[in-house]
DNA sequence: ACCTGAACACCGTTCAAGT
DNA sequence: ACCTGAACACCGTTCAAGT
């Protein structure tokens, strides 16, 4: 339990929370994370707010954009999945690391149906879900970098895109092709044999 | 020219059109592709109908969801990417042209913005150029496969999965990033050294 | 056979009024 | 300081009436 994630604070502000304010948060909290299970990211604000009995007025005064609540609505299971893989980061070698945690974000970029579309933007939201999963992400990269596992030139940027882009193209196929992807996808972050590399940084440098 | 494609049969029913239901078609067709270009693809429908002068009920009548219509609009654009992947078959080594055309649907999966997210549905609605663009993509594959460029268990659904995928993460970040990601990839699809493929498949298979 | 557009059921967002 | 919900401006889709 990260008790300091669940303190009466607004994402924007920072300013602290009348009691009855940090009541409806929590009732949208909630009503969101339902209505987003059951009706994927698009689903109605309006429902949303009539499901947790406030205003709709409410709703957009706690969380402006779509893409704010979806990610607090989000927050404890980022922080559950940045904790699992900073422990595997003692359990397992750094490039099985790094493929068990891009799996995981794919799979996490489809929590709700609907919202890889806009995980991106979600991850950019800075709460401390995203935050925790940003920060354990480059580490893992870091990492399986510096054991010679993935390539020098990839960028963390890189992997977030990958992994957005999978969990995309997963939610319109099939499911075994999820992971034929992360596999096919990691086999290019590892490197091509050594004749190969020179040719491929040509190909990727302009 | 291709002058089949232009013919006045209905998409669904395959029947010929009446003369005035043709213009409208076409009428149709200039003020979507006008409209999806300015506008994105997720564009008013309403707005087509009133920009080609027609009915709401006419563009529904024609193209009975968005997607269709989307395909439709892209339907000449996606007969010139095969043509020019077909051309480039003859002059290029197998992989080198699978990488062009893989670059290309990334493009053409961006057309217009926002497309990419139903690009794949549009593939596969059946209209001429979706037709024609999927044969050339195959045929480019097992070329390519045959030549032992390309892993033999990659199958062209995948190649349509990455290209998707690339151009939707595209769309969120730089355009610098889109060429790393396509080399990326077909480094993935290329296959490691011996050592690495006995591994990979176990990866990838289950 | 085809076209039209009013009618319907939705949706997101704002803001004046209330506590 | 915060909540409420009516009001506004949109949107997609259908279907009875018209040619």
């Amino acid at each position: 339990m990260v008790k300091g994630a669940n303190n009466p604070r607004d994402e924007a502000s920072g300013r602290s929370l009348r009691a009855d304010a940090k009541r409806n948060r929590d009732k949208l909290l909630a009503a969101a994370d339902g209505m987003f299970s059951e009706r994927g990211a698009d689903a109605s604000l309006d429902d949303i707010a009539r499901r947790a009995k406030v205003g709709i007025g409410t709703l957009y005064r706690h969380f402006p954009t779509r893409e704010a609540l979806l990610a607090a609505a989000c927050d404890e299971r980022l922080l559950a999945l940045a904790k699992k893989s900073r422990m595997r980061q003692a359990s397992m070698a750094p490039g099985d690391a790094l493929r068990a945690f891009l799996e995981d974000v794919v799979r996490h970029a489809s929590m709700y149906r609907g919202l890889a579309t806009s995980f991106g933007i979600v991850l950019q939201n800075g709460s401390p879900g995203c935050h925790a999963t940003t920060e354990v992400g480059l580490e893992l990269l870091e990492h399986a970098q510096r054991a010679g596992q993935i390539r020098r030139d990839v960028e963390f940027e890189d992997v977030v895109c990958i992994a957005t882009a999978i969990s995309l193209a997963a939610s319109q196929s099939p499911a075994r092709r999820t992971r034929r992807m992360v596999a096919m996808f990691i086999d290019g972050l590892r490197g091509a044999g050594v004749d190969d590399r020179a040719r491929l940084s040509q190909e990727i440098e302009k």
